[in-house]
DNA sequence: TACTAAACGAGACGGTACGTCGCGTCTTATT
DNA sequence: AATAAGACGCGACGTACCGTCTCGTTTAGTA
C-alpha cells in the first residue's frame, strides 16, 4: 500500500495541525484571527504546506468548521420525526451560536466571492450541508406529519435561515420554546 | 445656524458622491470592491475628507446599502394585511439579490466583528431594521391573521431569514410561490 | 513651490534612510543580506514605502552602492595625465576591494536578468560608469600618451576588467606596483 | 572495486544526467533556470540523489560550466606564443558570451559568498582556471615576448578581466581587433 | 472686501496579511 | 547502498488594502 491516506501519515498530521488550530483560533478570534501566519505559528506546520493543501485561508477556515460541525452536530433519533428535527435544530442552533459557528455568517459570506471556496464549501458541507436533516424530513414525510405547500428545500430554508439571521445580526440563539415554534411552522 | 446639512453644502455633497460611488462599486463588485481607494477614484473625494465622515469603510458601505434599501423598499399597502406582509417579503427579497443586496450578508458578518460598525448598523437600520414591517405585522395582529404562539421578533426571523439564507448560500431569491409559503408560516 | 526635492522631504527623509540603512547592510553582510525586510527593519521605512520608490530589491542596492561610489572615488587632479589616471584606478580598486563595493560583482550579475536592474543601473551608473574616467582619458589623449591601438572603450575596458576580476576571483586588490603596470598597458 | 566511476556506474549516469540537464537550463535561461527542482524534472533525477552529489545548486552548476567549458576550450598550437595567446582569449572569449559562459558572471559573484562553492571552484577549474593559459604564458616567457613589468597573475588579470567586464556589463564580446589590442597589451 | 476657519485634495507613510518561490532537509518506499 | 517521490520548514519575495499623517489649497461665511 503505498498511497495511505491514515492517521500517522505525515500529510494527515500536518492536516490535523492545521485544522485544530484554525479551530481554535476561529474559537478565540473568529474568522479575522485565523490568519495563516498566525495558523503557521499555532500548527507548527509552514505556510508552504499549508498552500499545499489548501487554496487559500477560506478553505482551511471552512474544514475546520466542518470539522468540528461534524464533532457537534450527531443525528438524533428519538422516535418521532418532530422531535428529531426540534432536537437537530437545537443542537445547529446551539453549534451556530458557539464560537466557531458564529465565524460560518462570515466564511459564507466570503466564501460568495471567492471561487475556490464555493467549491470547497459544496465538497464539504454538500450532502451534510443542512446537517443530516434530509433524513429527518423524509421520515417526517412518510408519517405525514409535514406541511404539503413546502417543499423540502424550502422547509430547510425556513428552519435554518432563521438560525443564521439570529447569528447575523447580533443576538441570542433561539430558546427552547423558539425552536418549538419554528418546527412548528413547517410541520402540520 | 452656521453649518447646514441640506443639500449644497460642501459637505453634503462630499458625502453623496461617496455613497453614490459606492453603491455603485457594491453594485458591481460586492464588497470586495468596495475598497477606499476605489471610493476616492470614483467618487473623487479623497480619503481625508471620507475618513472625516465615517469611522471606517464598512460604515460607507452600510450607508450606501441603507441608502439603496430606502430607495428600493417602499412600503405597501394594498389593503389587506397578508397582501401588504407578502408584497413587502417580495420586494426585500428582490433587494436581497440585487446585486447591493446581496452585499449585505457581507456587511453583517463584518460588522460582526467591528464596534463601530455595528453602531453603525444600528443608527441607519434601526427603525427601519425590518424594513418597516413592523407597521404591517401591527395591522396583522389587530386583524387577528397571526400565529399565537409567535412574537414578533420571532416572526421577522422567520420571514427575513430564508431570504438571507438563500443569499448567503448562493441560491435564487424565493419564487412568489415560496414567499406565500413562507408568509404562511407566520400567520394563522 | 509644490514639489520640492530637497532635504526634508518627506520622500527624500525615506529615500536617505533606505540607501544609508542598505549600504550598511551591504557592508556587514553583502548583496544577500540586503533584505527588503532587513532593510525595512534597519531603515524604519515600512516596505510599502520602498517598493513605492524602487522596483525591487536590486534597484534598492544599486541605488545605494551608487550613493558610496560618488562619495569615495572623487576625481583625481594631479596635473599629469598618467598620474591622474593612475590614481583614478587605484581610488576605484579600493572601493571595489572595499566591503560595499565587493557586492558589484553581485550586483551586476543579478542585474543581467532583470530589466528593470538593467535600466536601473543605466540611469544612475550611466555617465560616471567609468566613474569620470572619461575626462582623464581625454586629457591623456591631448597629451599623446595614449596607445594608438586602443579605442577608449577598449582602454576601460583595461582598466577596470581587471579590478572587478580580481574581486569576482577573491582575490586582493591590486597593489600600487600592479597598478602602474595596469596603466602602463593603455599609456605609450 | 565494487564502486566504479566509470561510465555505466548509477552513480556516474546520474551524474552526467544531472550536469547535461543543468547546461541546458543554464543555456537556455542563465544561472536564475538552474532551479533544483528544473534540474530534477529535466534530468530524472531525484533532488535526494543530487543533494548526495553536490553541496548545492551552485556547485552543480559549476560543474556544468567547468565541463562545457573544457568541451569549448581546447588549448591551441599554431607554433607561435602571441598567436597561441591570441588564439585562446578568442576562444575563451567566445565562450564567455555563449549562453552558458554568460552564467558564469553570477556563478563567480554567488560562489563568493558560498565557502562550498568557493571551494568547489577551485578544485574544478583549478589548475584550469586560466584555462591552460599557464603553459602558453610559459612558453611566451621562454622566447622573451613578455613585458618584464607583468607577473603571469597581472597579466591574466588584464587578459581575462576585460572578458569578463564585458560580459557583465551586457556588452558585446571583443573582437578580433580588440583581441590583438589586447594580447598587445602584456607581450613586449 | 478682506479675513479666517473649516473643509478638502493629493499623496506619502507604517502596518498587517496575503499567496508564491526556491532552497535544502527529511521520510518512506523501491530497486 | 543508491535511488525516487514528494512532504516539509524556512525565509524572502512583491502586492493589496487599511487607516493615519502632513501639507498646501479652496471655499464660505463673517468682520
Amino acid at each position: 500500500m503505498t498511497t495511505r491516506n491514515e492517521l500517522g501519515t505525515r500529510v494527515s498530521r500536518s492536516r490535523a495541525a492545521v485544522i485544530g488550530a484554525t479551530a481554535q483560533l476561529l474559537t478565540e478570534g473568529g474568522l479575522g484571527a485565523a490568519t495563516i501566519d498566525a495558523i503557521r505559528d499555532r500548527s507548527g506546520v509552514s505556510k508552504t504546506t499549508i498552500y499545499k493543501h489548501w487554496p487559500n485561508r477560506l478553505c482551511v477556515a471552512i474544514d475546520a468548521f466542518a470539522d468540528r460541525l461534524a464533532l457537534d452536530t450527531a443525528m438524533p433519533d428519538t422516535g418521532t420525526a418532530r422531535e428529531d428535527l426540534t432536537q437537530q435544530i437545537r443542537t445547529v442552533s446551539a453549534f451556530y451560536s458557539s464560537p466557531v459557528g458564529s465565524a460560518f455568517a462570515g466564511i459564507l459570506s466570503q466564501a460568495a466571492q471567492d471561487e475556490d471556496a464555493r467549491a470547497w464549501l459544496e465538497t464539504r458541507l454538500a450532502d451534510s450541508r443542512q446537517h443530516g436533516i434530509h433524513v429527518l424530513w423524509q421520515r417526517a414525510v412518510l408519517h405525514g406529519e409535514v406541511r404539503s405547500d413546502l417543499t423540502a428545500d424550502l422547509a430547510f430554508d425556513i428552519l435554518f435561515g432563521p438560525l443564521m439571521w439570529r447569528l447575523v445580526t447580533g443576538r441570542q440563539a433561539l430558546d427552547d420554546g423558539e425552536v418549538d415554534a419554528l418546527v412548528a411552522s413547517v410541520l402540520v
